[in-house]
DNA sequence: TAAATTTTTTGACGAAAATCAAAACGGCCT
DNA sequence: AGGCCGTTTTGATTTTCGTCAAAAAATTTA
């Protein structure tokens, strides 16, 4: 399945629309372990996963290294503080897998902006997709104990328990590794 | 200061788009503890404060009252899991304050999409802005300890302190009353 | 395959915060 | 001023979780 196929499942564009898309974007493997952002650079590139999983991380005054959101198969990825508005992120992006992305510069999906309304709105759809996991997120951890936390990637996100490291699981969840563990061994 | 002013702070909007907008919204006073939307309804409206403060929550399921967010003077506020996407919300919105808001209906926004393409790139960027508030609160409570969280509301945002009930502001950090209270008390 | 590295688990302990309950405070009304 | 309401503070106790440290398991590398 193409991105193109993924972006139609939720809005429907026009096929004109799609081949520009098709035209400015590029696939491309990445070993896992690849960083595809770092802190401070401004992202010049949205990706699609298309086969395996990202990461979006940052470090913390602490310096502790903390997983706000993790991409897997269909889903669009960029440091969304710095994509958009041009302005250096937070966040660090790598591959936890060997990875197939689609990218597609700033400049290119600029232009197709300007040549292409719906694009304009596709990406307007897709930021609140992404809003609304947040949301959706943050309130199954605020106020939540761990155990509750745990059961929301059970429900939410079961595949990623298959595939990330616990360590990356808990800091998204907001706990310890440690508590993490525990809390999965009473009570598989 | 109306609310073309506030967008054109961040946004360049052309006269016949603001004119558009304008004509699309009304104000109204609301008194404080006004319900502008509840759970379970489609939020049609789209709201801009003028003067005064809104709060978004919802309840969870151990039946606690949570602040998601506030907003305040040139904030836009909807329910914005509802709002674009046409679908039952899971939020509450109510004014803290007597209100003045700009309100928009759904209907008209859309038909000023279609007419206006630049409204649909606003609105775009009206979304960032408020994804990326949310990623830094995430971040600001995430691992954080109750006194850091304290610490996030006194230095982001100051006002809700003297505005708003200690109740609301702990569940929007996440933390209880009680502990809120007791932190507040150690280091003023 | 063995060695080395990383990840996960386990244990003991202490700190932080939730909970329950009651008192103090402040505003508002008559 | 006095009484009533909602909000905030304080106190005592319990629970949860983080921390530090080390062992066990799994994965990678040579």
């Amino acid at each position: 399945m193409n991105f193109i196929d993924h972006i139609r499942t939720f809005f429907p564009i026009s096929d004109a629309a799609a081949e520009e898309l098709v035209s400015k974007s590029r696939l491309a493997s990445f070993s896992r372990h690849s960083l595809l952002h770092r802190e401070g650079d401004v992202c010049n590139v949205l990706w699609f996963v298309e086969k395996g999983i990202v990461r979006w991380y940052y470090i913390d005054e602490d310096g502790r290294d903390i997983t706000d959101w993790f991409a897997s198969e269909n889903s669009f990825v960029t440091a969304f503080d710095s994509f958009f508005q041009r302005k250096p992120s937070r966040y660090f992006i790598e591959t936890l897998e060997d990875c197939d992305l689609y990218s597609m510069t700033y400049g290119d999906l600029e232009s197709s902006f300007n040549r292409f309304p719906e694009i304009d709105r596709l990406s307007r759809v897709i930021l609140l997709q992404i809003l609304e996991e947040q949301l959706a997120k943050n309130s199954a951890l605020q106020f939540r104990k761990a155990s509750q936390r745990y059961r929301f990637i059970i429900e939410k996100h079961p595949d990623l328990l298959r595939r990330v490291s616990l360590g990356h699981i808990a800091s998204y969840l907001g706990i310890t590794q440690e508590t993490l563990s525990r809390i999965r061994a009473r009570r598989s």
